[in-house]
DNA sequence: GTAAATAACGCAAACCTTTGCGTTCGAATT
DNA sequence: AATTCGAACGCAAAGGTTTGCGTTATTTAC
């Protein structure tokens, strides 16, 4: 690896000093255009690149902010990312992904590392295991602005973005209601999580303003993923009183308790009524199509990175943007037939 | 943002050099056990953290990595990024990712950036637009390692992670022939990429293996994405001659013809079978589940960084791995009556 | 024609770490 | 007792860039 051209190389070729070198480049006032000219002249020549380990050593800030996502191939998180890194580079800025693999001690050592990198920010989305948010606290010392989204921690103490969870949860449960249903199970994951605490208030509430009784074996909070939606939804429709829908809180689970339906013989929607927080690419792979909560997740990517930046440029104002969910009703949530669909396919247009 | 705690202030507050609390940090052999102690309380004790910048430009290794994708928020490329991330963090890099949209411009843009940036070398899947790859030569002039994985170029140069795209074609081109299966309709992405040429090779021959006729009209390259999936195949089930089955070069193409098939009202696989390069976490997803050529992403993404690795460290040999693809027959290929499945599922082991 | 102003450029410090080499001092060898 | 050696540490350069300030030389104003 011979070494790049440097301020150095060009100024000597010239016979001018590194300064002259350095202000030409940068169109300062305090050099003759003549000389602008062909200082840009030779680094066009000679390809030169600023050293950005000599700029950022001097400004302390590389322009890189880090994003921590608990799992880099689901289409959720890595279309935030994707959301997210489309804003940054329009900035100037690049992006460091780590993930950790939900689980809380690589968090941790996620953490530490992005802080030894210095990058200027920190955009967080916690793992299904965490609910000691003390390694986040580091940040706070360093004076490294931190953002959490969707699954969020520390909420005194930083800004972040989230979803309509409550709103969401309770729109989807009155949906399923409305369409007939009784007996709807709740799958979604640990406890200890914003999205699922959140959500569940959503979904006890509608159950209670449509007069349902609630029934406790209905609620399942455990993990999330595949195999966990689909040993969820096989125990609930295994009770004595079975489920009769299913409102899950990730594709993953939706897609579990799909094929637990599936396999039990049991047709949908006729017999069992599916809706979840699915993603829009892949609701209506499935026949029939997934009703679904929708998350907006370019407007999360944006609106995080936005607030990000904004401490970044010095603001300490401590935010909470919530981008609502879209509901869209397909296949898997209201009887052709029935035909007593009372709410049409309600789309929340996003904030901002 | 306060400035960081550095060398030199550890050294002012011990009393002695910079040089010995580096070289106690280090645990240098010419500084005393004594002193190694001091030094390291102290530097906990302040929460001493080496500036990545400063030893960057010393030893002009920054340790990262870049990845280009065409796409994130898509499970194949998160999937491999994801195990590239694994590998590399397990040999103390970190990566920058950077997409490309698909975009021949931006991919030009990606190199740059990368470049400036100063990373140790670079992962790349090529662009449905590139067909010309002179944007990478420049790496070559710098020194900076190149391995193409999966869509690549320069091959003459640079050394690759490919799948194996003649055979898995002509594998599942022959499965379909062998269930029976006359008129297969082969839908790829641009032809100037080499999976698909090489694809295409695969069913060419695997027709002729079987002294098939070839029909043209049954080969469509253009674009690699749902809506063309959609397109392409709803254009061959309306053939005069219509195609009875066919072979889709990657999942979002799969899916759009599925979708194709079902809006046609016709039935999988009973009068159209379907097999195609899909995820294997999104196959069973659909009902019947999908017949699939799956790729082995997390081998293709540690084999792609451990020749990378090694080209960092400074081998010059050009070198090319196949990560074989894995054939799982279910449901959408063989018709249940049938009976004559000649072939069982042949799953080929990842090498090494 | 002298004083003041301005344009155009150079010097050098600062950012932080690593490392070859030089220095000092005490201990071991002859 | 004089010499040698090694342990333990300091000095200083190097890596590339930015920037406040100092230095020229030329132009402008009176």
């Amino acid at each position: 690896m011979k070494r790049p051209v440097s301020l150095k190389d060009l100024a000597e070729e010239l016979g001018v000093s590194i300064s002259t070198v350095s202000r030409a480049l940068k169109n300062s006032g305090e050099v003759s255009d003549a000389m602008k000219e062909k200082v840009r002249k030779l680094a066009k020549e000679k390809k030169y690149r600023p050293n950005p380990f000599a700029v950022s050593l001097l400004k302390n800030s590389p322009r890189i902010i880090g994003i921590i996502v608990p799992d880099i191939a689901t289409y959720y998180y890595s279309s935030i990312i994707s959301a997210i890194n489309q804003a940054a580079v329009k900035e100037g800025y690049s992006t460091i992904i780590v993930s950790s693999d939900e689980t809380y001690e690589i968090e941790k050592q996620c953490v530490e590392n992005l802080i030894n990198f210095r990058v200027e920010g920190i955009l967080a989305c916690v793992s299904q295991q965490t609910s000691d948010f003390s390694h986040f606290e580091v940040l706070f010392d360093q004076n490294i602005p931190l953002v959490f989204f969707d699954r969020v921690g520390l909420s005194e103490k930083s800004s972040c973005v989230i979803t309509d969870n409550v709103e969401s949860a309770q729109t989807a449960t009155a949906h399923l209601l409305e369409n007939g249903r009784k007996r709807i199970g709740f799958i979604g994951g640990a406890n200890h999580l914003n999205i699922v605490k959140l959500r569940k208030h959503g979904y006890l509430q509608a159950l209670r303003d449509y007069k349902i009784p609630i029934d406790k074996d209905l609620v399942v909070c455990k993990e999330i993923g595949y195999e966990l939606g689909y040993e969820a939804a096989s125990r609930l429709l295994a009770l004595a009183n079975p489920s009769d829908a299913f409102l899950c809180l990730s594709e993953s689970l939706a897609f579990g308790a799909f094929k637990a339906i599936r396999d039990k013989g049991l047709r949908i929607p006729d017999d069992v009524a599916l809706i979840g927080y699915i993603d829009e690419i892949h609701a209506d792979y499935v026949s029939p199509p997934l009703s679904a909560m929708t998350h907006q997740t370019a407007q999360i990517g944006k609106t995080s990175f936005k607030l990000l930046l904004k401490q970044i440029k010095g603001s300490t104002e401590i935010e909470k943007k919530i981008i609502p969910c879209i509901l869209t009703v397909r296949g898997s949530s209201v009887k052709k037939a029935a035909g007593n669909q009372l709410e049409a396919p309600k789309t929340t247009p996003a904030q901002e």
